[in-house]
DNA sequence: TTGTACGCGTTATCAC
DNA sequence: GTGATAACGCGTACAA
């Protein structure tokens, strides 16, 4: 193991002193021909690398890092996240990194951009948005970039060439993996693609899915399956049981459901109460969901791991403040596939 | 977000020298009444943490954290390994830790106590093992407590009662996970546990994956399922193929098999050249496997994630060294499902 | 029993 | 242009 070559070490080497060494490693110029040529002949030599510690040692700031999403009364997928942000407070506050929560109303883009608004005005160094709301998003987007605050995204994208970093899943993909699971689960029959509760601004997100799901069956080209869509929403005068009844009346061969939501628990209560022999994949451990899963009403969830999508989005934030660390434009996490045996693991 | 007091906030708050607050802090004693009180007082009031940067600055020591574990080329299991090597040696070199990497033939009990013992007599600070042989794993824990090595395992339990800090999976769970993803898989039938090419070492290790599966199907208590299990060694006068091909003349009625080890692709081999129609699962992302898994001969894989294990363990020591963070007893990592569709992400 | 002074590595400022 | 020096927060040796 080589010896770890400080400032100090390197002025000794070239005989000049720490000032001008760090003059050179930061080329703030003011530099004689000859001194500069020693140093960087002694940087040639050795590998020097600056000591992280020392630097973030002098900044006694402490930056704010805000984090903002949806209300988890509203959702409770929302929920894990407030997991990643003790944990980031206890592992990062140390090291003088604040976190601090802003919640929105997941209905609500004025609530989004009101939020997003009251937080730029108290001018953080970095925020960490889920943002629901695509037109408003680009707004909030527009406002950072002016401000110069670091903006990443998670669970949403809003900037197709990735000008803003992201951190999430591959959405298509899962519904892929949605097909090949029911594709495993299942030797024929109709399929049914399900959005429950999803308004407009989502549609991206639902259509993502979807589109994956389809992409699976149309590679596969099985006449022994066909492929439907559906949209429920919960209305005044019907309930999601009625609706889905009088659907499976019309069309009595469906053998599988995919939920493109985590109220897949919606579709696996129906099941139960209906008695039918359907196989159920869906998203999301939230707790209705892991009871269905227990129960065997649910076959397969898919974890879209908001806490580890929060967890790694403030993470790339603080190690940039504090150690400059580029932040990668795009993380794409790892696509958990869940059944009754293994989602505890995942919980925590 | 409140202030950051340091030490030298105290002592002003105080009305006493720094020297002061340092030994109340620290308990030295040589602290009159009066002090302590104005002191304490002070820390009840505010919220002293101290600071890790400044702590280790003065540590210009360079830590060694070794980490001892098979060599690839007998098995590709353990090349993730170096992946997560790599990643620790970027974070946490600028810190002061130096990673080393020593192997061992994971056919021989005396390889491992030889390199073992070589690496001890280096006096490292700290060492992260995958132990496969259990009784050497005995002597050399022995050894590095007299030796006051820091000293965690992963992949392998050695210790029943954990004085050794472990990282790795519950075995018992895993096995239970491919019974279910194989009850889902099918609907009756002979299901078949194999273990390939496993040593005496690794017995427990693979009697727990055993005990696992079974314990799903005596839970379920389905009449429509049976169970059996058989051990396959590569000899010299038999091959894999004939083998299976002779236990499956004799067992017509197997509809799943379960393999507890990463050399799945040879049930996945036979059953692609005998063209039978069953259902396998069984463990790891190696290189044959997840062509098979993509060609559709293995339907799941249990993704031990070695390199998630390795690099939790040296993060844990590293943080513990620097820090002076508690390391964990006991860190269960989830249980990854594979299929074809999701493996992609969880090479990296 | 107490306070002071120094060192860790980096950076910024200030005389020369 | 350059080098010396102070400062960041903590620990500690040493002097009072």
């Amino acid at each position: 193991m080589m010896k770890k070559y400080t400032i100090k070490d390197i002025s000794e080497l070239a005989g000049v002193s720490k000032g001008t060494v760090d003059r050179v490693l930061h080329k703030r110029g003011k530099v004689s021909e000859s001194a500069l040529k020693k140093v960087n002949k002694i940087l040639e030599e050795i590998e020097y690398k600056p000591n992280p510690i020392a630097k973030s040692l002098k900044n006694n700031k402490i930056y704010r890092v805000c984090i903002l999403f949806p209300r988890s009364n509203q959702d409770s997928f929302w929920t894990p996240c407030l997991t990643a942000i003790k944990e980031m407070e206890n592992n990062y506050q140390a090291f003088g990194i604040s976190i601090e929560q802003h919640r929105y109303d997941s209905k609500s883009p004025t609530s989004f951009l009101e939020q997003a608004n009251a937080l730029i005005a108290t001018k953080p160094d970095a925020i960490l948005m889920a943002p629901l709301f695509y037109q408003e998003a680009q707004i909030i987007k527009k406002r950072c970039f002016e401000q110069e605050i670091i903006i990443s995204t998670f669970n949403n994208v809003i900037d197709k060439n990735s000008l803003t970093n992201y951190i999430g899943q591959d959405l298509f993909q899962t519904g892929r993996i949605a097909a090949k699971l029911l594709d495993s689960l299942t030797t024929s029959g109709d399929l049914l693609i399900v959005h429950i509760d999803e308004q407009v601004q989502n549609a991206t997100h639902m259509q993502e899915k979807e589109n994956g799901f389809k992409h699976y069956f149309e590679e596969k080209n099985d006449p022994a399956y066909s492929i439907s869509t559906i949209n429920i929403n919960k209305t005044l005068d019907t309930n999601y049981f009625e609706f889905l009844d009088s659907y499976f009346k019309s069309n009595p061969n469906i053998t599988g459901i995919f939920v493109t939501t985590s109220k897949t628990y919606v579709a696996a209560q129906f099941k139960t109460e209906s008695r039918k022999d359907i196989k159920i994949v869906g998203y999301d451990l939230v707790e209705k969901n892991i009871e269905h899963l227990k129960k065997g009403s649910i076959d397969f969830l898919i974890n879209q791991n908001p806490k580890k999508q929060a967890f790694q989005g403030l993470r790339n934030l603080a190690e940039h403040l504090l150690f400059a660390k580029e932040i990668p434009k795009e993380t794409l996490l790892p696509i958990d596939i869940i059944n009754s045996e293994n989602y505890r693991e995942y919980l925590e």
